[in-house]
RNA sequence: GCCCCCAUCGUCUAGUGGCCUAGGAUAUCGCCCUCUCACGGCGAAGACCGGGGUUCGAGUCCCCGUGGGGGUACCA
């Protein structure tokens, strides 16, 4: 059943082309626009010309590319060769204007990837309970389903991770779907955050985003055929009232429903419903044990009957959830439904859906959550949850990824740093994903970021360092926008931060006109022996005047200076350090000052004298 | 309550019956390098949740506990 390309899944999808204005017309929006009314009605009446239209307006929109390229991939890597300062890479641009979801997207290289090996005449690695016509080879496609009710998450970002390494490794297709049916929950601002998120981590999808509402017609439409076909029935009785029945009678409240329904004569059902009762639509789930394969926990089973008849369809004729990442999945010929381990219990009712539509079951393998330091399930009040915090912190997308992807699975060798995503993409494979949750330690993702940072050219840090430095008081932009000196910076600082947001605190005493000095390290170089800090900041000021600058001279001139007063040169160095930075440390001081250059040097070293002179 | 998943140093993990006196990484501590801070190098300390089985032999297989997590919605 090779489905290349889904009917209704469409070539087309909505693909992000140039900006950011998202999709303003679905629910979230539509229902914002409306000022102020009740939720649900706004988005009823707003449903046969609201969604559709967007569809189909984005699918003309999207004409031009029917040909199923991937969203972010295609943008001609603004990356290299970017020459200007302009930011290309991690959407540093302005700080909170809605970033492009892909076009800024690094690129991976997979194309090459791509390239080197098709996927003919492999073996095909998924085992899928999908038979294909013989020698037709199906490709993976797998998702990330996020709905968008809080940003992106890093247990979410993982999951993302995960479906994209692989299709990536298998030559697949990463689909992005919103599952925005939770209109109370859902916002844009939200799937706007989620996509700019995976788009910083360099996640770019193939397909989509697809939203899951404008998918409901085919949603009830598949409520209906099991309506039709006797695998689902109406249920009229009130939510509550079963509720407290079940209790009553220490049964499943599902099962109470089915027997209300069960009980009506033939035919009421039907009347009451043409009537325009209001009513829900349950799935009955059959006898018997539902069993399907994991990835990664291998045989599942379930007893049927500790599966409740689901609900499919609310009274309002709205699909629910379970029904409706089952219709999508088929829709979008899902094969592998990678997701978090929350979801495991909800994959037999999954399954139990697939085989009453007659669907072919996709794969299915869950990975498991990511806990907070506490070994509970991670959330604020753990700290920063969402990808866009790291962000925010200076954490580079690369050691994100790199740091996510160790999260639950490993290479099975030694290696831990993967500065390449190739690298990440040739080593990932689903067999090596851990069943174990695991926490989420922030120190190690500092350390990793830290090695990233170090092997990471200057010049690519540039951009960011700069959106660090951008409201700095006292900058001298002159040198801010000297590039190769800004570079030389950088190199010196990068070794030793761990996140941009150090690197470019490191960089303040070289980019201000004025300097903060810190009080601890005055106290210690200066206030404590006054005459001798002068002594040799005179005597150095002296000597570095006719010094030629550069790194040797310098050395030798300074170790002259301790020499010649007979101190160790830590004793001339530190003041030193102390009067041209401000601060007890800072990268080598030879190279320090060669960065700063004669005038700087003198000039600050005259201030620091005056200061040391006025304790 | 019921169903399901999981369980090795603080943390991330290697380990698929003998190679384990349990390996690596991080964090911590010490030493070295050194003008400071980092980096780097060397070293220390640190774990098989408990109890039963199976086996000549169990971190590894089975059972029972315990602990943690997830689900149990007209949320996703």
């Amino acid at each position: 059943m090779a489905r290349e390309r889904p009917p209704g899944a469409p070539a087309v999808g909505r693909r992000q082309r140039g900006g950011p204005p998202l999709r303003r017309g679905f629910i979230g929006s539509a229902r914002g626009a409306g000022g102020g009314g009740s939720g649900l009605p706004a988005c009823c009446e707003g449903r046969p010309g609201g969604h559709g239209g967007t569809w189909h307006r984005s699918r003309d929109a999207g004409g031009r590319d029917g040909t199923g390229e991937g969203v972010g991939r295609r943008r001609p890597g603004p990356r290299r060769g970017r020459g200007s300062g302009r930011v290309a890479g991690e959407g540093g641009g302005v700080p909170g204007r809605p970033l492009r979801p892909s076009g800024h997207v690094r690129r991976t290289g997979h194309e090459g990837h791509r390239r080197g090996r098709r996927p003919q005449g492999r073996e095909e690695p998924l085992e899928s309970t999908t038979r294909r016509p013989e020698g037709a080879s199906v490709s993976l496609r797998v998702r990330f389903a996020p709905s968008p009710t809080g940003y992106l998450h890093v247990g979410g970002a993982r999951t993302a991770l995960f479906n994209w390494l692989l299709a990536r490794k298998e030559d697949g297709v990463f689909v992005l779907r919103v599952e925005d049916t939770d209109q109370a929950r859902s916002r844009d601002e939200h799937t706007e955050a989620i996509l700019h998120g995976l788009s910083w981590l360099g996640l770019d999808w193939d397909e989509g985003p697809y939203f899951q509402s404008d998918g409901v017609e085919r949603h009830r439409a598949a409520a209906l055929q099991l309506l039709e076909e006797g695998k689902a029935y109406r249920d009229f009785s009130d939510p509550d009232e079963i509720r407290a029945e079940a209790e009553r009678r220490q049964k499943h409240a599902s099962r109470v429903a089915r027997e209300r329904a069960d009980a009506l004569p033939d035919g009421e059902a039907e009347e009451r419903a043409e009537a325009g009762e209001p009513h829900a639509i349950r799935f009955r789930v059959p006898a018997g044990e539902t069993r399907f394969s994991d990835r990664v926990h291998g045989t599942m089973r379930f007893g049927n009957t500790d599966i409740d008849d689901l609900v499919i369809l609310r009274s309002d004729g709205t699909p629910i959830y379970n029904l409706a990442v089952v219709s999508d999945d088929h829709e979008m010929g899902i094969n592998l439904v990678l997701r978090g381990d929350d979801h495991l219990s909800n994959t037999p009712k999954q399954v139990l859906l697939y085989r009453a539509l007659g669907y072919p079951e996709p794969e299915f393998a869950h990975v498991p959550l990511i806990l907070g330091a506490d070994g509970k399930r991670l959330s604020k009040r753990h700290g920063a949850t969402a990808v866009g915090d790291y962000e925010e912190q200076g954490i580079l997308p690369e050691a994100m990824r790199n740091f996510l992807a160790l999260l639950g699975w490993n290479p099975g060798d030694d290696r831990e740093v993967f500065l390449e995503v190739e690298e990440l993409v040739e080593a990932f494979s689903s067999e090596r994903i851990l069943k174990k949750s695991s926490v989420f330690d922030t120190e190690k993702l500092e350390w990793l970021n830290g090695r990233h940072l170090a092997e990471m050219p200057a010049g690519e840090l540039l951009d960011r360092v700069h959106g660090r430095l951008r409201s700095v008081e006292h900058a001298d932009a002159a040198l801010l926008a000297d590039e190769a000196w800004m570079t030389r910076l950088v190199d010196l600082l990068k070794v030793r931060s761990r996140t941009v947001d150090e690197l470019a605190d490191g960089a303040l005493p070289f980019v201000r006109t004025e300097l903060v000095f810190e009080e601890k390290a005055v106290a210690k170089h200066w206030e404590k022996d006054p005459p001798a800090a002068e002594e040799r900041m005179k005597r150095l000021l002296e000597v570095l005047e006719d010094t030629e600058w550069a790194l040797d001279p310098l050395e030798e001139a300074i170790r002259g200076v301790a020499d010649e007063l007979d101190v160790g040169a830590g004793k001339v160095i530190h003041p030193l350090r102390l009067a041209v930075t401000g601060r007890q440390s800072s990268p080598g001081i030879f190279q320090v000052l060669v960065l700063l250059g004669r005038g700087r040097t003198l000039e600050r070293l005259r201030n620091g004298l005056e200061r040391v002179r006025a304790l």
